[in-house]
Order: C-alpha cells, then structure tokens, then sequence
DNA sequence: GTTCCGCATGAATCGATAG
DNA sequence: ACTATCGATTCATGCGGAA
C-alpha cells in the first residue's frame, strides 16, 4: 500500500491565506502570478507600476512558509510599455533580496510557440523569465533526475523510434529537456543548461492554461522528493497541483478568483483533495 | 567603382577615446564590455560592486555620439558571487534609464554550445542578455533582412509535398492533393523572435572572447544600411569591426590592451584602416 | 489505418479611433 | 491631452476531417 498524497486548495487572497500555513513547512513554491496590466478580467490587473509593492507583502510570507532548504520558482515576464521594457521585474528582484531572499539563478523558458506578431520596431517577444530565489546557499537539488539525452540522437536513433510529432517535443542537450526522458534512462544521458525549450499550451486542449505541464515537472523532479510540500500561491487552472498529484508530491494551491477554485476542485475530485474554503480553514474537509 | 569604406582603431580607454568622437555621428553601439571580475590580466577586472559607476561614464558618453535613429546592443551577462546572482546589470538598466536611454528590448543569446561543466548547486549558463537602447522611441529598423527559414513544421511539411509530388508525377495523373504548395510559396520565411540560437565560437583565435561573428552580423543587417558607421568601444579581438567591413560598414573600434590593438591592426591590413595611438588622434594615418 | 490539410487559438503589441 | 477599446498583424501546434 501506498502513502496517500494531500493536496489542499484554499479560495482567497494568497497574502491572507499564506498566514494560516506553518513555517518552514513548504519544501517548494512553484508560480506563476498574474504579470502587471495582465489578466485584468480575473484578477483586477496589477499596474506595473504598482506591481513591486504589490508582491512585496506576499513574497514576505512565502519566505516564511519555505523550509531553510526549499525553493521558490517565480515564472515572470515584464511586458512592453510605451515601447519600452518595464523594470518592474527588477526592481522587485532588488526589493527581494532585501527581504532575504538569494537570488539564486535565472532560468530562461524559451516559447517556441508563441503568441505571433510583427511591429515596426520588435520582434515577438519568446522567453519568460523563471527566477530561482532560496533562503541559504545550500538547498535540495537532484540534478540526475533531469539529465536529457546526448547530442547525436537527432541524427540517428530517435527518427526511427518516434513519430515526428514526438520528436517536436523531444530534447536535447543544452537545450532544454522533453517528454519521453524515461525512454533514454541509463544512456548517453547528460546535464541540461538554465534555458528551457517548451511549447505553451495551446489550442485545443480544454484546459487554457498557459503553463506547460513540463514546467513544474521539471521543478518538482530537480528540487523536491516523492511525499514533500509544493505551493503555488496561484494556482489558476491548477496546473502546478495535476503535476504534483501525478509526481506524488503533497501540494496546496490558492487562489482568489471562485471559478479556478471550483474548476480545479473538479478536477482533483478522484484524488485525495482537502478544501479550504474561506472562514473554514480550521474545519478541513476531506472529499472524497 | 565602390565607395571606399573606413575602419578607424583607437588605442586607449574608451572613456576618453569616445570624447574625441563627435556627437550624433554612430548608427549603432554593439559591444561586448569585460564583465565584472573577468578579464583580470587584461582589463584590470572591474569589481562587481563597482561595475555600474564603472560603465556610467561610458554610457553617457555612448549616449552623446549615438545618432537619434541609431541602437545600442550591450551583451552582458551577469555573473555568480557567492552563490548568487549579481544585481548590477539590473541597477546598470535603471541607472542608464537615468541618463536617457530607453530599454527597449532584451534579447536573449542562447549558447547552444557552451563550455560543460556542473556544479553541486547549479547548472551550465547558457545564455547572455543583449540588451537594446534607444535614445528615441523611432529609430532604424530593416526586420525582412534578418528573415528565417520557417520552422521544421513547415521544413519537414514542405519536404514530404515534394516528394509526394514527385512520385505523384511518375505514376499518377489527374487532381488530388498537393496542389497547395502555392500557399506555401513565398511563405517559406518568417520573422524570428527575441531568442537567438548561435554557437559559441570554438576556434583556434588566442583570445577568449566568445563573441561569434553572426552575433554582431545580425544586429548589423537589423539596425543598419551600407556605409553606416559602427562602433564597438570594446573591441577586443575585432570581431565587430570584421563582420562590418564584410559587410561594408564604416566602423570604428577602440581598445585599452596594446596586444589587442596590434592584432586588429594586422588582421585588418589588407582593408582600409585607419590607424589612431593615443596622442596622436589628430595625425591619422592612412595605412594600405 | 495512414497521411495530409484546414483551422482555431494562445501571458502580444501597435496605432488609430472614440469618449 | 489622456485613457479605453478594437482591429490588423502573424507563427507554432494539436485535433478533426478528408483523401
């Protein structure tokens, strides 16, 4: 038999809600927040010139909630405005760092599909940031668990045991990472770069989720172990918790607006699922 | 008979040797500074913690001979300092923003072979920031010369059309599938994004700057016209000013390392050069 | 059953038009 | 003058339907 796996969803404020978790509970924090003057519909749209204020206070909790060897992955990308890049991105990395968060590493997530565009004076604009921030120099990282397959496959081997539509979604060596990693275990195996080549989700999978599944995968496999704590104080459509659910990972997800909290409690009703709805949070329910 | 295109060389700190520049007169700054703490042999090995009051003259300085309609392409990439991420390419962007510049874009360079290595807490680094300024938000442009095969979609797409076609014209007559190859006609390229994937160059070249010839050649093509000017107020082993005489750019280059100096000096002999030691700016001399 | 084609659509940006 | 909304632009991808 099998050790059950929690995943916790709370409907509400991420600020306020952060403030019921333990601290030094999570072992990583995966998320993606809604970008300034962006998502205006669902959640109210944080000017970019607000933005950094904005974050400060929830990132305050964040720190408090992680375990000294945890991670927090922060998924950003300043947009364009007034034909310039916002700053705001790093001013709060800045900011951060005062609150005693290590600015650690910057991965890279290079778009290899999106959304099309041509202007007079840019190009379209295809990587997003993916800022890694800790609390020590040391923290828990299993880098073998996210080797990719060497160079030379693209040539030979891996044309005549995939389809091409597989191989568009494969990887390789410094760049990136892909799907069927389980196939090549054990061979011609190395280390990835901090550039991570991936495909938005788009069309017509149900699910409008602009972040990819491989994304906290690959996150969840480098920084955590099965049974450990992963946190994504916005959720959305609840990507980061399908992941962690899958991967065995316990998982708590927040997130303000009721639609994603009801959708994702849909979606997580075959799976062991604790709500937390607002005023309720010492009453846990188990669903199912 | 062709117009006869001009590579100026400065000996000295570009500091100083960009005063000697008139103002207004550059059509594009590409350069790749010394990172802080690199290059301590040769350039004296800014600190970290003093980079940003380091290059601030320097940009000023850039900034005044820039033309309204010209671009500044900074590649830099901060480096690790204790475990972390330095912060002074974000407070040099800020800083520069100060004295007028506008951060118009960040390109991303993505290494496609970089040097291996892996470290306990950290993966290989395999991408460098090319930031854009602009002193205005009009300026020169020209985005169909920098146009790209369309993507192996399209590639393998079109691949198989022909060959179907080939066997359909030895042993089939009549209508069928194929005939709209004409869509695609002329639809073989497209416009790229802000992800460059260039290879380190690997060569036998005695210096270690990294810098290959197709990085500065990109920009070139993007930015300028024949007969522009050129400047790279760093230029190390003269790549910049090669690719721009290839090109037929008027170019200018400057460096502080004599061994520098003289290696440009001879590699672009054969060229029109113009020659410019320190004390001596007024006296240029034509050489070949 | 394959292979091939049409089509919708996604963290976008600019410039023009409207209030 | 200053914001708010809208249309045009344009590429990679997966799925459904057709050959």
């Amino acid at each position: 038999m099998s050790v059950e796996i929690r995943t916790d969803i709370y409907l509400g404020d991420c600020k306020e809600e952060l403030k019921l978790l333990p601290a030094d509970s999570v072992d990583l924090i995966v998320t993606s927040p809604p970008y300034a003057d962006q998502r205006k519909d669902t959640y109210g749209g944080i000017g970019h010139d607000r933005y950094v204020e904005w974050f400060l206070p929830i990132s305050e909790e964040l720190f408090r909630v992680l375990k000294p060897t945890g991670t927090f992955v922060l998924n950003i990308k300043e947009k364009v405005v007034n034909g310039e890049r916002s700053t705001y991105v790093m001013e709060l990395i800045i900011e951060m760092r005062k609150q005693g968060w290590l600015w650690t590493e910057e991965f890279i997530w290079h778009k290899k599909n999106c959304y099309p565009g041509k202007w007079p004076n840019r190009f379209r604009d295809a990587w997003e940031r993916l800022l890694q921030f800790n609390k020590n120099k040391k923290f828990n990282m299993y880098q073998e668990r996210v080797m990719v397959p060497m160079g030379d496959w693209a040539g030979s081997r891996l044309k005549k045991l995939s389809e091409t539509d597989k191989m568009r979604d494969n990887s390789r060596v410094g760049s990136g990472f892909g799907k069927n990693i389980s196939n090549w275990i054990g061979r011609d195996m190395a280390y990835p770069a901090n550039v991570l080549h991936l495909a938005t989700e788009c069309g017509n999978k149900k699910h409008s989720a602009a972040f990819p599944e491989e994304l906290p995968e690959w996150f969840m496999k480098l920084f955590t172990n099965e049974k450990d704590l992963v946190l994504d104080p916005f959720m959305g459509s609840g990507t980061t918790l399908v992941v962690a659910n899958r991967l065995r990972r316990n998982s708590i997800g927040i997130d303000i607006v009721p639609e994603y909290y009801e959708m994702v409690k849909k979606q997580l009703r075959p799976v062991s699922l604790y709500l937390c709805e607002p005023k309720a949070h010492y009453g846990k329910i188990k669903a199912e």
